[in-house]
DNA sequence: GCGCGTCGTTGATCCACATCAAAAGCAAGG
DNA sequence: CCTTGCTTTTGATGTGGATCAACGACGCGC
């Protein structure tokens, strides 16, 4: 859902990040400029570094759960996050993918509003949310940052909306397409072929449909040479025109 | 979409309120428990009221559309307000309703991401945004207020895209009335009947439905015996738990 | 009080997507 | 290499809500 407007990063961080992250972490950060440390200086990163520890998930491994106590904020620093609500007879919608850079914890009270779940292996920078708090008072800059990152969170939001509740099953299979290029293409990524981690399942829970409409929605889209299929979870977007023209709602 | 957490408000402004408006506004205003003033003292409010005008609009009048420069945001103080998206076919994505005491305007970058329309005769306070920004430097509070408040409507936006891609017509519309039936009550008024000023189509493209739909499930509803329709746009919601049940998801 | 335009309700039919069912990949482990 | 279990795809059928159509009710201006 995060939708950020800032200059891209060169490449992910390698997976030796993951040692790093105790001795200097923020220096090797390679999403700094996405989170909400980019406004900050050395120094102001060091005190912000040391109320952060870093986490580390397997794929499928839960984060938080709707409604626990919200302890934590995070921000990903590798891998795929998904968010979701739960109706009580099973029934689900995922709120949103989140991937590195991305920002992750802004709850209305004192607990998450959604679960959070890794999609594939992940790492996290995670901070205590009254820490975090404090350290606000002393440098606004961070929480200026939050309320930008706030503030396109809901313009994202508000789109999905648009999404769910007026666009078809193609529509909204284009313009997931075109989202995941979008992202990809502003953490410096290649945005095509683009990488989809996420199960059919997961995107039809975020759009609204079955995995079986996704998936005959994903073969119609092939047969008539829009999309690609190609093996490891990518897709070729091979007419970004026409994707765009269906996205839209022409 | 904003959904807060304060404290209750006796009453709604009189009408006289807007002849008030240019001497003391915000000394008689009633909403200011739940607006970006709420945490300021008198000295404080006295800043935000200089750079504070008022906005008056009739029925059906636009407040700004998708797209424009965002060079104002805005307090409600009465009346109701829908936010919409449109596709370029006409079909409309209503995003929220907003009532007295609710804000209005952030944006993603520097255009709105949404067009704003009232639905009924309203007033609001219209702050320009490069002011606000300014006193927002010298009162973190306001800042502060304002993350609060985006935090809260993010929180209610993932609600309605659960809402949107998950619930069936029946639920959607339970899960409407009583969202209105709690703001009611946040703002100080009756919770039963409730007010429902807005069209079925506007009804409708809130909750992804057509307006037959919505006219449909109302009928049904009451035919039940779980509502009933009453003049002047109220509904009595004469079995609250079940309708809590419904728009539940049970 | 009457005509008129808008909004809401009701009915008949249709269709996009859901549901139910089963076969076809595909990855991991023995 | 084959088994095991999951994910994806494909097929057959069902259905909730959309669409198309008409009528009724309400508010407003004259």
């Amino acid at each position: 859902m995060a939708v950020f407007d800032f200059d891209r990063v060169s490449k992910l961080a390698p997976a030796v990040a993951r040692e790093r992250s105790d001795s200097s972490p923020c220096a090797a950060c390679s999403v700094r400029g996405m989170t909400i440390c980019a406004p900050l200086d050395a120094q102001e990163q060091a005190q912000i570094a040391a109320i952060m520890s870093s986490v580390e998930l397997e794929a499928g491994a839960p984060l938080f759960d709707e409604g626990e106590a919200a302890g934590n904020v995070y921000n990903v620093t590798s891998g795929t996050i998904k968010v979701y609500k739960l109706l009580p007879d099973g029934r689900r919608q995922v709120t949103g993918f989140l991937f590195a850079g991305d920002f992750l914890g802004l709850a209305k009270q004192d607990t998450y509003a959604f679960s959070a779940e890794a999609v594939t292996p992940c790492l996290l920078c995670r901070f205590p949310r009254h820490k975090l708090e404090d350290l606000m008072q002393r440098l606004p800059k961070i929480e200026q940052r939050l309320l930008g990152i706030a503030s396109n969170e809901l313009a994202a939001a508000q789109e999905q909306m648009l999404l769910l509740g007026r666009k078809t099953a193609r529509e909204k299979i284009a313009s997931f397409l075109l989202m995941l290029a979008k992202r990809a293409k502003q953490r410096g990524l290649a945005d095509n072929p683009v990488s989809v981690p996420m199960s059919r399942t997961d995107i039809g829970d975020y759009l609204g449909l079955t995995t079986e409409t996704v998936s005959r929605t994903f073969t119609q889209l092939k047969q008539e040479g829009i999309i690609q299929l190609l093996p490891n979870h990518q897709v070729d977007l091979a007419d970004k025109e026409a994707l765009e023209e269906i996205a839209g709602g022409f």
